[in-house]
DNA sequence: GAATTTTGATTAACATGTGAACTTCTTGGC
DNA sequence: GCCAAGAAGTTCACATGTTAATCAAAATTC
């Protein structure tokens, strides 16, 4: 507790910052060695875990907006980590699916990406760790006003 | 407490990436008012607060990238809302300071800014929201391993 | 005290964040 | 059925994130 933490550690924003880049740190370490970014990987993974959908639920999932995600889909297009092919029930909209490439680059890397996790749960403890989670969802969710 | 709640819910990096945007949209909504970004928005708020210094202590209270400072302390200073001085203990570095204009910025947006905040706060209690930052604190200190 | 190493800052190159404009397609209103 | 309004993606323009390379100026080493 009497650490030299900066004057900014009470400032919400900065920590937010901070704590997202202690936990990015190292995944990002291991993704630099597959060759793909962290987004890259957020868009694999709900892919791989929720199935083909369009880019608008990809965006809502994987937290990313649709600019970013239109460009994110070209690069991994182009690695051939996933497929579109358009919707036939509605012209404007397309849906995404993950290749063997890309299932097969998910399955080989999520076991050190959850190892990172694992290993900050239990060095904060578990039931912490719990409500931290519970605290930024309810921020999340917060309506302001 | 039953909201539909993404399965990415319980994903720390998720999490705190949604807990992040709820937090600066509104900011930013005001600081582009001004026609200033978040980031540049940090870099004037710690040189009010804790006075002239070099880049790389700006870096660290702002949690910023240095080559990314290096970008905004160019667009601050044809803003005219920072100066820059050679060190003359050492060459290599430099000392930057908030102008008149600057802190005027600073004078006429914090309030609104803090107000953000504190509305946040008083939405989820004083308490959970100490607890936030502590767990954020005690994450971002963390030496896993 | 010259060579090596380290540090502060910048630049380069590529990827994403962000708001606005734009295109195409679908839907609602009439 | 036409037409305006809305939705899905894309593109643009600018700002930042991120890593590696670069450069000048200390600090170390020998």
């Amino acid at each position: 507790m009497s650490t030299d933490l900066p004057l900014t550690s009470r400032s919400l924003p900065i920590a937010l910052l901070r704590a997202r880049e202690r936990v990015m740190g190292p995944i990002r370490a291991i993704l630099a060695d597959v060759g793909i970014t962290e987004q890259q990987w957020r868009v694999l993974r709900v892919l791989e875990e929720e199935g083909p959908q369009d880019p608008t639920r990809i965006a809502e999932q994987a937290c990313l907006l649709l600019p970013s995600l239109t460009r994110i889909l070209q690069k991994l297009e182009e690695k051939e980590l996933i497929t579109r092919q358009p919707d036939p029930q509605d012209r404007r909209k397309q849906i995404v699916s993950i290749t063997a490439s890309g299932t097969r680059i998910i399955r080989e890397n999520l076991g050190a990406s959850l190892a990172v996790f694992d290993a900050i749960r239990a060095n904060m403890g578990p039931d912490r760790f719990e409500t931290l989670l519970d605290l930024l969802n309810e921020l999340h969710q917060d309506k302001t006003g």
